[in-house]
DNA sequence: CAGGCTATTTACCACTTGGTAGAGAAGCGG
DNA sequence: CCGCTTCTCTACCAAGTGGTAAATAGCCTG
């Protein structure tokens, strides 16, 4: 009944050494060879665990969303009722920026329109989106959040967290340096900006 | 002496399909023969106006970001001097992404970390950068924009502007509608939000 | 007409791709 | 010991990859 592999175990490990790589090559850019090479074990091996290649995406779609998710859902049920609900999103993902780089080179890798796995993605946010709507609905309704099309700011707040978090890998690899230090006015100067756009007043 | 090919010339036409196929489908996962095939020649004429697969991207990169960097000028020289360069460069981006929207997604493809053709595309936006950061801390000297690294700030505003603009290539695939309608707020909003930025006030 | 130049073709090659078939091997309950 | 399951392996394969070599045709110039 135990879905969760030990961490360890071959399937585990095929499951990061895929992570990193789709998120850095590519799906297309990734081969199973090369996958297995790397792992010391035989090409063959990985396809047993997960059938095909495509397979393989699926589930590590799968683990990331979920880990991205549950952090997400962590963050808000850890604030207190009335905190800023924006700020606690934004700072878990930035958290999960930091802690794993190669997360967020897979979000960019899966959310390109007409990549394989973006619509098993999309099926892993769709809920966690049609709560934050319904929320700011409420928000907009009782007067505390100015009135636009929610979806669409929503979609606006993801793709900019997203790319600036993204960004910090683009830092990262530039050699611009993996210290903390550019991170904090960048999450600060977004906070700003995103609650500027739902100031009710202006 | 003319480096500039004429439009509907086979060069000309193979450009325009690996633009296209590169944005949307990768780099990797673009063929030479399916792009090829799909202009009705043979894969070896594509390789023999451009050597090399990568010689292809290297030649698609140089052309789009010609025409970026093109476009960005002239909407500074355009305006009056002592207008809005900031606003005047996003609506650029934004002009450019609505007109071609597949040479965003060559721009997300390719902006990638240790892809090829990122270094290249650097190459062409670093004078640009260049200059864009002398003005900057020009305007912090004159007490006009608000003290931070110019650099950081830069490349905040490079990654936020584009990946906004990339998104409306997103929201189309999603089939919110090609109108402009969603596209004029978004700008908007991110205009307040870069002039938050660098308001000395604050 | 000869001769070169450009553009496009056909034919082919070495290599890699994802994927299949089947054989061992290790453990385990009877 | 047997049979069963789980896992990993060796051996292959058909299709596709980027790329090379060489032939062909058109075109302009001398």
């Amino acid at each position: 009944m135990a879905t969760t592999e030990a961490p360890g175990s071959t399937k585990d490990r095929v499951l990061d050494a895929a992570l990193a790589s789709f998120g850095t090559a590519g799906y297309d850019g990734t081969s199973l060879d090369a996958l297995a090479v790397g792992l010391g074990i035989r090409k063959q091996t990985i396809l047993y665990h997960f059938v095909s290649k495509r397979g393989l995406l699926n589930s590590v779609v799968d683990r990331c969303a979920g880990e991205m998710v549950s952090a997400l859902e962590e963050a808000l049920v850890e604030d207190q009722p009335d905190g800023d609900r924006v700020e606690a999103m934004v700072r878990a993902v930035f958290r999960v920026a930091l802690d794993q780089p190669v997360l967020l080179g897979l979000l960019r890798e899966v959310s390109r329109p007409n990549s394989p796995g973006a619509q098993r993605l999309r099926g892993h946010l769709e809920p966690l989106l049609a709560r934050a709507r319904v929320w700011m609905e409420a928000e907009m309704a009782a007067g505390r959040m100015r009135r636009t099309d929610a979806q669409l700011l929503l979609l606006s707040a993801y793709s900019t967290v997203v790319g600036v978090a993204t960004e910090i890998e683009v830092l990262r690899a530039a050699g611009v340096g993996p210290t903390l230090r550019p991170v904090v006015p960048r999450r600060r100067a977004l906070l700003r900006c995103l609650r500027a756009s739902v100031d009710p007043a202006t």
